[in-house]
DNA sequence: ATTGATAACGCAAACGTTTTCGTGTTGAAA
DNA sequence: TTTCAACACGAAAACGTTTGCGTTATCAAT
């Protein structure tokens, strides 16, 4: 086993000091020609590379980018880190992952022992947790020791920093206006709880579209669904919500529901209690995901560009990082959705 | 904005020296009580963090794991990190991901940036394109490096380390054997090409099950899937052979998929040409994942059990980190599958 | 008064780089 | 022969830690 070598091994089995080598495998022309391509020679077949550690110490940057999500078994947020890694490995940076479970004391454990140096900036997206407790204290500090942060579709005004969104409200807003096009008069929509910024500007959507096409809104139509039903061993919880919602609300011809989980719940749910899709019933997700892919049927979506979310992200960070400026100016970038009709609605 | 203190601002700021600072926040008894509250107070006052790469230069270990897989956009692979993440996260180790995209060159620029001390040790599995070629220097190179490796899934023995599989011949045997139990007659298989070693593995246990069957196999009905087809925008032409399959092979009772992406275009192709599911066609695929549990009909899957692959994989790694000895023998742990039924089987 | 122990701290090296600033040697010009 | 560039290289500091060892100062014991 021959473990890596460095320059002062280098340095050592060719009798020139270290600062020699070092300026002669950059070329440097303080360097003899003839002492150069002795050393170039030795480095090459001994597979020399300088050892990274060191550079970030000495460079007081360590070219990594700290990722820190909510969950990663998840389409939208795996699609996004595939956007961030691309960014990331055209501009040399590595891609550390933190997954905070939804967790407020993972995210805090996951940004203190990254933000020691390890990483040069951070691209998050806040956990259930943190936004319900409404504490950022963490991240705020973070920021204010001049860890340049970007934050991603869950954002939260309080948290000063750069951040990437897409347009909620417009993207609900256009599913409504296709359902209402498609002869939908009883639209509902299952979203989650306020506290989480998306669910809460989708609900805004579609009450907008509601309102601009004078279809009085229906608090019964409306099903904020309990975090805790997401996980996979409580599918039968949401189930008995939607199908509460639809047996009490007879004449739902429409659903949107603010994630794939949720709509795909929302077809088998009709279909089980008799109801055609997209006859009877038309339904709208939300993530172009592998599930609206394949569900039976097609499910239409707005799609949320997630990987262009991610690429945005990485390219607004890697931009702080470069220009060493304190730009005091902070960017948020909103990303266009875009709808995906398939069989699910007409 | 108040940047990150060390040791030698403090040491400045309260007129002690560096080591004095250092040994003091360490509660060595070689300083005075007195130094130590008044060193303690003000680090954490200023809330002082030891710097992370200075102590791997130090150290010369980082206290990170380096993962590379061939996509992260994937149920399966996804999940192994979250079983990766949460044994480092457990040991203190954080994870950097690399995605290699299926590519060789992007495997090799992955393992070599990463192996230049940004890392203690890797967890991988191996690309398509890695695997066609053959080629697996730059895997050697780095073991013989004294960098140590453990590889998941796609394992090749011509690399000699540790490794977690799961027990695909033994998967598919006995998920063979439970459409025999159902009734089937005429079973096909949809696989990937022999190069990737679980398609071929799984094909052997069909194989092995037919034959202790004492039915004869055919090579009409085992399906090899060009690796084109699996990227979204080729689904058509999947969908095409799969359809060919069928067309060509009438009495096709069961079908086994090496993943679920084959297996639910198993099913709506066969519900496209009019075949009951599971009534005329019973379905199994691989990978008990979000599309298995949200098909319709549920899909009946041999499950992998992805997330013991992780953390069994970073148990081997970090065991093997901290334990200095060279122990030159290497583990291969075999992760047993699961059979989860659902509707696609009768 | 001398010795020796102990307490409390600082020095310096080490990890592997890069880079600034010498320094010694050559050769040519004066 | 002296002087001065130019050339080729080395020493040392710096990044932020940790740690073995050396160095004081104090005080008790002889």
């Amino acid at each position: 086993m021959k473990r890596k070598i460095t320059l002062k091994q280098i340095a050592r089995e060719l009798d020139v000091s270290v600062s020699t080598v070092s300026k002669a495998l950059k070329d440097s022309d303080e360097i003899s020609d003839d002492t150069k391509q002795k050393i170039q020679a030795f480095a090459k077949l001994y597979n020399y590379k300088p050892n990274n550690i060191a550079l970030s110490l000495k460079n007081r940057k360590t070219k990594t980018i700290g990722v820190i999500i909510p969950e990663i078994v998840h389409y939208f947020f795996s699609k996004v880190i595939q956007g961030i890694e691309n960014i990331a490995l055209k501009h040399g940076y590595n891609v550390i992952i933190g997954v905070s479970n939804e967790s407020f004391d993972n995210e805090v454990i996951n940004i203190e022992t990254l933000a020691n140096g390890s990483i040069d900036g951070f691209i998050l997206s806040l956990s259930k947790e943190t936004l319900q407790k409404q504490d950022y204290h963490h991240l705020n500090e973070t920021i204010s020791q001049g860890m340049p942060v970007v934050l991603f579709d869950r954002v939260i005004d309080a948290i000063v920093c750069d951040k990437v969104i897409i347009d909620d409200i417009n993207g609900a807003k256009e599913a409504i206006e296709l359902l209402i096009s498609k002869g939908c008069k009883r639209i509902a929509i299952i979203t989650t709880e306020d506290y989480i910024s998306v669910g809460r500007l989708r609900l805004e959507g579609y009450l907008r579209a509601l309102n601009e096409n004078e279809i009085e809104s229906n608090d019964d139509l409306i099903l904020k669904v309990d975090d805790r039903y997401e996980s996979e061993d409580r599918l039968d919880l949401l189930d008995t919500a939607i199908e509460r919602l639809l047996v009490n609300n007879p004449g739902i011809d429409g659903v949107l529901a603010v994630n794939e989980l949720y709509a795909v719940s929302a077809m088998r749910v009709a279909r089980k209690l008799g109801c055609k899709i997209p006859d009877e019933i038309q339904v709208i997700g939300f993530t172009n995901g592998v599930l609206s892919r394949h569900a039976t049927p097609g499910l239409t979506t707005v799609a949320q560009n997630a990987q262009k979310i991610g690429e945005k992200a990485a390219d607004l960070l890697i931009k702080r990082l470069e220009t060493e400026q304190e730009e005091e100016s902070y960017e948020t970038s909103v990303i266009d959705t875009r709808l995906v009709i398939r069989e699910s609605t007409k």
